[in-house]
DNA sequence: TGCTCGCGCATTGGATCCAATCTACAATCG
DNA sequence: CGATTGTAGATTGGATCCAATGCGCGAGCA
């Protein structure tokens, strides 16, 4: 990127552009990368070869892992380089207690709050997902998954609840994409999705707060089981 | 700094040494100064100008700014320079909801595993804290008060936890020595500080739990009156 | 042969230079 | 006289260069 094209975008057809520096549009990518497993835990990411890869200088290399680093992605040691973020059984797990905790703190106060804009937001999130999910668009899976469930948290009006819990459900992102590769937990997710909308939309809290907390447990435990599976064959393989 | 000369390393005294770049050096600093109330709520922060007054480029200022951006307490815009965030009344009551749930739910596992070590390192700090309370120390003071509440939660061996509550921490952490300044509610804090020591050190969940709870929320109460009063004030100052 | 010291390579951290962009103010035109 | 545009100053973002640090390998010595 020797001279100036910032990305995705085309002069002639600017009517709604970005508006974001170089190190943020990497920072997304490299995310995604991260989260869709492409680099695998403890593997090691090189500024230059990052910064050859995209064909910008290390500066906003820098800049991006910096940020990576802070939403707990990679971890930069001091003049030995970045590495993915290995989290041992026991912490995944307690992302998933977190998130029950708080995801059903805030459905608690979003679903009685619940407007006619906001349920229809949902569902139209949600028939994507679907789309999704028959397309078997794993990629794409991964944000809607997350979209769906913040959008049934937005009329709580709890805006650090809410960035909480997205930092958490970043981390535990990588790990829910790489059961559904190794799992046909997915079916059961859409029913449970379907189900949690609909007590959404009867502003039925009483009913939704446990349902959402045993479809975040029902998952956490179905992912432990696939990833010490997972983790113990890696194991007996090298 | 011209030439090499990391912050407060020398040379001769080298025992057990930082370890940490200029610009976490940096950054730490910063942070400081912005809990501390130096740089105000809305104010703008010019890399230049940090550059110049820490005496180094602007370079690591830049990386120091993007932790602290992480970090909650500034907002980096485009090409338009940083500042010091500000938050409305309610998001700083929604934090302070947030520690009683997190907090809460942390005591419940960690009293009953106290430890004879734990409980002597808690009352260690427990005695730093009233020694500064005692000195007028309130810069120690606000790092102090976490390092308690802190030393409370490790035996529950929940890391997740423990890092989603000092991050949120670090956001109440300026209001809260704000209020130390406007108020006499640290005559109070201590008493209950050391209530909540002993029912910890008694392995008292049940009683601690509701205390800490109590506890905070108290401490929130009070904060918001203190600081609608003073934003009150400023507003009809200017 | 085994251990240690030192040198060189790989990689990151920091400094400096240049480009891009935002703000504000002023000049010009209707 | 007001609105709009152009231009200068301030400030950040990105590129390139240099310094420092960590690591591994090989030479040299006991």
């Amino acid at each position: 990127m020797r001279r100036r094209q910032a990305a995705g975008e085309v002069p002639g057809t600017n009517h709604r552009i970005k508006r974001q520096g170089l190190h943020e549009t990497l920072a997304d990518s490299l995310r995604e990368r991260i989260l869709n497993g492409e680099f695998k835990e403890g593997e090691q990411l090189v500024q230059e070869a990052i910064a050859a890869e995209y064909e910008v200088s290390r500066m906003p290399v820098r800049e991006a892992f910096r940020q990576l680093e802070a939403a707990g992605l990679i971890a930069n040691r001091l003049h030995k380089g970045a590495v993915v973020t290995e989290l041992p059984l026991e912490q995944i797990g307690e992302l998933f207690d977190l998130r029950a905790l708080l995801e059903g703190e805030i459905m608690a106060r979003s679903a009685p709050r619940a407007t006619a804009e906001s349920i229809a937001a949902a569902a139209a999130i949600l028939a994507q997902l679907e789309v999704a999910y028959r397309g078997d668009d794993m990629g794409s899976w991964g944000r809607l998954n997350w979209d769906f469930h913040r959008s049934l948290y937005v009329t709580a009006e709890r805006p650090q609840t809410l960035a909480t819990i997205q930092y958490i459900n970043v981390q535990t992102d990588r790990y829910i994409r790489l059961q559904l590769f190794l799992t046909d937990a997915l079916e059961q997710a859409e029913i449970e999705h379907r189900e949690l909308f609909r007590l959404y939309a009867a502003r039925d809290a009483a009913a939704a707060v446990p349902y959402l907390r045993a479809h975040i447990l029902a998952a956490k435990e179905k992912l432990l089981v696939a990833i010490s599976r997972m983790r113990s064959g890696e194991r007996a393989a090298s």
